[in-house]
DNA sequence: AACTTGATCAACTAAGCAGTTGAATACATC
DNA sequence: GATGTATTCAACTGCTTAGTTGATCAAGTT
């Protein structure tokens, strides 16, 4: 029942799964740019929500699963804090292909350009 | 059964629902690389994968109403071609949180810093 | 020790999705 | 018009997930 990948390149993305199907939620989105202002408890996240605290806390550990956020402890209290750096590794992925696709575009459209006008 | 939503501002949210659920699917995401090389029909694409056709055709659905790829057409084919703005709204998404966080961490650590050391 | 607050666990329901097989459609060629 | 090729539709199965309610755990308060 391990979710846990052995082999570190399928480790890569099972986390790139998790963390897609993580923002694939509108309310688990909210969630993130709620914390983005700063961190918060699971009590104050789920006040603007008309939904149990359990589902919170539920969408809370699907964002720490996927790596998004990281919890600590203060008293009863567990504070969650966004992790830019995974939202970073995102993004990464993202421009990767954007920019290649981009490019090969801009290439395409060059030469284009220079069948219709060939000087 | 409408899946398109009324309001622009739920229509925006829908689209960001369907993006990063497509995303999270590592075979879908291959599908997405390849197209970043250039576009392709769907034969081609089932190619390298030991699914059926049928499943290829459903993945290439999922991304299409999400608006990452656009399909045309070339007699029998369906090319796929994929969007890369689409790809660029996503990490607008991202980067907006990413550096309102890193921000505040920014700030939160240049304010220890002038703690520890009140000169 | 009893009580309150903050959060999670457990069991369940309803809905959605990835995959399959088999049939159907659309276009092109013979 | 029959045949082959590219793709999709339809119906079904097994698995996953968002939400609920009720119970439980953990830590501070009286």
């Amino acid at each position: 029942m391990s979710n846990v990948a052995a082999d570190p390149e399928t480790a890569e993305e099972d986390r790139l799964n998790r963390a897609f199907a993580a923002l694939s939620d509108p309310l688990r989105r909210k969630l993130v740019a709620r914390l983005a202002q700063g961190d918060a408890t699971v009590n104050e996240l789920a006040e603007p929500f008309s939904v149990t605290l359990q589902a919170i806390s539920k969408h809370l550990r699907v964002l720490e699963d996927a790596g998004l956020i990281t919890r600590s402890r203060d008293a009863q209290r567990r504070p969650c804090h966004l992790d830019s750096q995974a939202l970073g590794r995102l993004t990464a992925w993202l421009e990767g292909y954007r920019q290649a696709a981009e490019e090969r575009y801009s290439r395409l459209d060059a030469l284009l350009a220079s069948q219709e006008d060939p000087s």
